[in-house]
DNA sequence: TTTAATAGTGTAAAAAAGACAATTAATATT
DNA sequence: AATATTAATTGTCTTTTTTACACTATTAAA
């Protein structure tokens, strides 16, 4: 038994997958192997298969193409124009994932041709990828001002300095560094390691990491990571 | 020319559509009028067509059953389950829309046996539709603590009881008058009347309105309409 | 030992949020 | 006409949070 006299459509997953590299926000690209459009830069997506969720596709294609899992990752909207695959309707379902670069591996044999860009300096993407990439961006700025997600673009063990960069170059701004220090701490959701980073600085900043325990208890509180001014306005 | 070898999916939207009656919340279900669950209550939804977005298939949606247009209505999450309907795969894209309960008309032929339920008192529903409601409800919790959204659930007029009312009935907790009124005014998006309602009290309650020139330059501001502790973890 | 470069730290002022209760306005009652 | 009743309206003080702002510490390199 099935639904009669109704049209079925394509569904695709595209995942938008950012990185930092302690400078610059990365998004990882791909070159399109197949037609239309074939050899032009992409976001990494895929149909979804008649046995799995979107949830499901989303995390296949994000190992197809960095061998990770258990990344963060969700679900940010749906895109729907009739017209915007020109071979066939397509609904895709964009997916934003943080993803620590150092991590990402190039695969085996690398069918993709992948490369991180940039987000200063993206190249033409196809369909209306550019678009769902800035609205990502948008809800990252939104979304990181209150939440402490940013951490995922991070090494397991990291220095304040740097996670103060990592925010700054989200938002293009500076951040005061005694208030910003005084938040971080005060949300207790990191550790002082013992060790430091002399990669920087002849004096050396500490590295922290995560305090596993609090992160999870206290990862959906509200936090101000950032000035009032600094959010973005006209989001969620 | 067609992505071959792929296989396509119905796709279908879902509408959760929310009001307030100046004491209780409200979802308007419909009566299911065909296979499966036919006569059990359901979420208004439509497959979409082959040439509407999905934003467009949920205004015509919402249209259908309410007679309205230009409400508020926003993308929550796609619902993919494989087996979510027992019928055949649909992937459903449920939206979430606020309308003010007094503008509702039911429409010439009430085909879909239409109600309002408190959503303290809903009925079974079909498939994962409970599901859906309750994402939406955390989700309009979350969103309306910083939002001034929840006036689109209000007529034109309204006072600052009523108001207080709708904010305290969402998160189920008292607020503090003076604090309210004081936070609620601070954001400059009410324009006080000169008459009052005096359907509840004696002394009457001076009616306010919204700013509708502030309310759009002011409505992505981030606000803060209710306590802190009320906020719900566990949301974007 | 001096220099250079970045890390680390404290305090005071301003703004926002929270706790708290008496007064006012209008109608209903006596 | 006076009084009782009911809900609306209004202000202050305290606490917390946010912001602005600049010097000292550390260590490798010169």
């Amino acid at each position: 038994m099935k639904y009669s006299n109704q049209t079925r459509l394509l569904v695709a997953v595209d995942c938008i997958i950012f990185g930092f590299d302690g400078t610059d926000y990365k998004l990882l690209l791909i070159q399109r192997g197949f037609a239309p459009e074939k050899e032009k830069w992409s976001l990494m997506g895929g149909f979804v298969q008649p046995d799995e969720s979107l949830d499901e596709a989303a995390e296949r294609i994000l190992k197809q193409l960095t061998g990770l899992h258990d990344v963060y990752m969700e679900e940010m909207q749906a895109f729907s124009q009739p017209d915007r695959d020109p071979i066939e309707r397509v609904i895709a379902v964009a997916y934003v994932a943080l993803i620590d670069i150092e991590k990402y591996q190039t695969q085996i044999n690398d069918d993709f041709h992948a490369r991180w860009y940039s987000i200063k300096e993206l190249p033409n993407l196809i369909f209306d990828h550019k678009e769902m990439v800035e609205i990502a961006l948008t809800k990252l700025r939104y979304k990181a001002a209150f939440h402490p997600i940013l951490f995922e673009l991070l090494p397991e063990k990291f220095t304040l300095p740097q996670l103060q960069a990592m925010y700054e170059g989200l938002y293009d701004t500076k951040i005061d560094k005694r208030n910003f220090t005084r938040k971080v701490l005060s949300t207790k959701l990191l550790k002082k390691e013992n060790d430091k980073d002399k990669s920087s600085s002849k004096k050396g900043a500490f590295y922290y990491s995560l305090d596993e325990d609090h992160y999870k208890e206290n990862f959906t509180n509200i936090h101000n990571f950032i000035p009032r001014n600094e959010i973005p306005a006209g989001v969620e």
